[in-house]
DNA sequence: CTGTTAGCGCCTTCAT
DNA sequence: ATGAAGGCGCTAACAG
């Protein structure tokens, strides 16, 4: 391995000047030096060392990002968007997946810890319950030694958070599908502590003029929507997933059991999945510009503001054939 | 920030007593001074600093995974195998997208060697042009410097490499297709030089007894396959996507035109995409064990043996609704 | 503008 | 089993 020093050496200049030419900002070296350094650097196929300079500054360039699964095409176009704006900043990300086991959260953020990570980004909604203690406690041990935490989801760890309308985007998915001469309603809701989906959930709900809608929990993933879906009641003439991967699980249960949409009943979910756009019927769902989370994320981490701030991002209603009119 | 050195002071032992305890292999130290380290060490908040570890040690825990799109499904499942497998080794995962463009790609290979990553992944195969020589030469030089690495796709880097049987497994579908009855193929090929494609493009026509198929050359995703799907002629019976995603694009385009599928025309893809399980019809495809190449290519990579060594990976032949008997 | 010189935090022989 | 001391490769004041 050939160190600034081999490099210094073969270009006949110091130490100090070999790394202000190869890695320092402000360039203030001769051309003629600069030349030979960078000559040498060629020459010897010189690599920085990335730990050295990390230990060196005291700070390194490694992000941390933060997901449940990166096969949920949710979690994975955040994850394209946040690893692009990474790269935009000269950064590079560390991806963890925890597949929803809040020990794994926790101890990713340690280990982003222990790299002295810039930031971390963290997506997928913290569940409401008391577990939440321990990874609270280890952001903020992460934060005193400098570190900066942004999360996608719902304001409540006191971060920088990039956050997502799910009450006015379902309330707003709620009323155009009212207004489509809906009355009767089942939402396939989730799991009754997780927040993006509670969110989504009630905002729906408390949008609905008639009567109250069936709810039925679940977990939040196509198997949920699939189970989910078996439970309508009869007169339900439109159904609501709070995301679409749950969406295609219900589509599934109701192809198996010969109930046509949107013949039969409507469906609509949320977040707009592109994967999942060719689908048939095509989805009714809320938009959400999920690579800009990831990207924003990272940009708010980034930003060396004082208090958190808390980005606002609205879905849009999308209405598409998995929802007729009645 | 609280180094290794404080927590030494604290527990009254030297730095290398402390060293031995909190990160040291072989356990060499007495049950008293480790319990008062250890102790000292929760107290004080220690927290390894990883940079430092890193450039003492030579060597770091980092394992680069180099894949074109994070929100291509095939990308996704091979990323979230190569993570799981890296966390159960004690190795953190830094990804990095190309989105096709090949200096990307040698800039996070040469990112990954200042980082000095244990090993890096290449997923999405190379294509055959001039071009992959800037990646060869990078390559080359991240593993002089001590770097592994290991490819999915095909092997000829000459490293460790995950083998996909594009060719057999596109030849057990043609059979499979053809003892159905088919004969009049077209194949949506992808580009021209792209191996993965090339491969299995080849490996099916050279599998069909009948006349020679039609090829329509194009992108390797959805829209490619779209696109595609509008040149093929009038007496095809079926339709061979050399990936999922592009059959998806084609289905989409045979609705646009009236074209039932599979009454009108049967359609077979590449790789058994998870998220796409549930399309209508149901895709006809050869299973590849995705997550499993990702977790397999990190395995390679970080067993220490010495001469590139090659595993082979089977696709099954999985047929559904989307491919009809003539 | 360029060179000297301390560290950054940890690992690891080498003695004891 | 434990401690002392020299680096790992680079950066960042300080001097010239």
């Amino acid at each position: 391995m050939v160190t600034l020093e081999d490099v210094a050496r073969h270009a006949g200049v110091s130490l100090a000047t070999a790394s202000r030419v190869l890695n320092g900002s402000a360039r203030q070296v001769g051309a003629g030096l600069r030349a030979k350094v960078e000559q040498a650097a060629a020459e010897l196929g010189y690599r920085t060392n990335v730990a050295a300079q990390t230990l060196a500054r005291g700070a390194g360039n490694v992000i941390g990002l933060v997901v449940h699964d990166l096969v949920d095409p949710y979690f994975a176009a955040i994850a394209d968007g946040a690893v692009r704006a990474a790269e935009a900043h000269g950064m590079v990300v560390m991806v963890g997946t925890t597949h929803r086991d809040p020990a794994k959260e926790i101890a990713y953020v340690s280990s982003l810890g222990a790299q002295r990570a810039r930031a971390v980004i963290l997506a997928g909604s913290r569940t409401d319950d008391p577990s939440a203690a321990g990874l609270r406690a280890e952001l903020d041990r992460y934060r005193n030694g400098g570190g900066r935490v942004a999360v996608i989801g719902q304001d409540l760890l006191g971060t920088d958070t990039v956050a997502v309308a799910n009450r006015s985007g379902a309330a707003a998915l709620a009323e155009a599908l009212t207004a489509m001469g809906h009355r009767h309603f089942a939402i396939l809701a989730g799991p009754p502590r997780l927040i993006t989906a509670v969110d989504r959930c009630e905002g729906f709900a408390a949008a609905l003029p008639g009567p109250a809608p069936q709810i039925i929990h679940g977990p939040f993933d196509r198997d949920g929507g699939h189970t989910a879906a078996h439970s309508i009641g009869p007169d339900v003439t439109c159904v609501f997933a709070v995301n679409d991967v749950m969406a295609v699980g219900a589509l599934a249960a109701f192809r198996e059991r010969g109930i046509r949409v949107p013949e039969d009943v409507s469906l609509a979910g949320f977040d707009d999945i592109a994967t999942l756009r060719d689908l048939v019927p095509a989805l009714t769902t809320v938009r959400l510009p999920l690579a800009d989370l990831g990207a924003r994320a990272v940009e708010l981490a980034l930003a060396d503001d004082d208090g958190p701030t808390v980005v606002h991002v609205e879905g849009e209603v999308v209405i598409r054939e998995s929802v007729r009119a009645r």
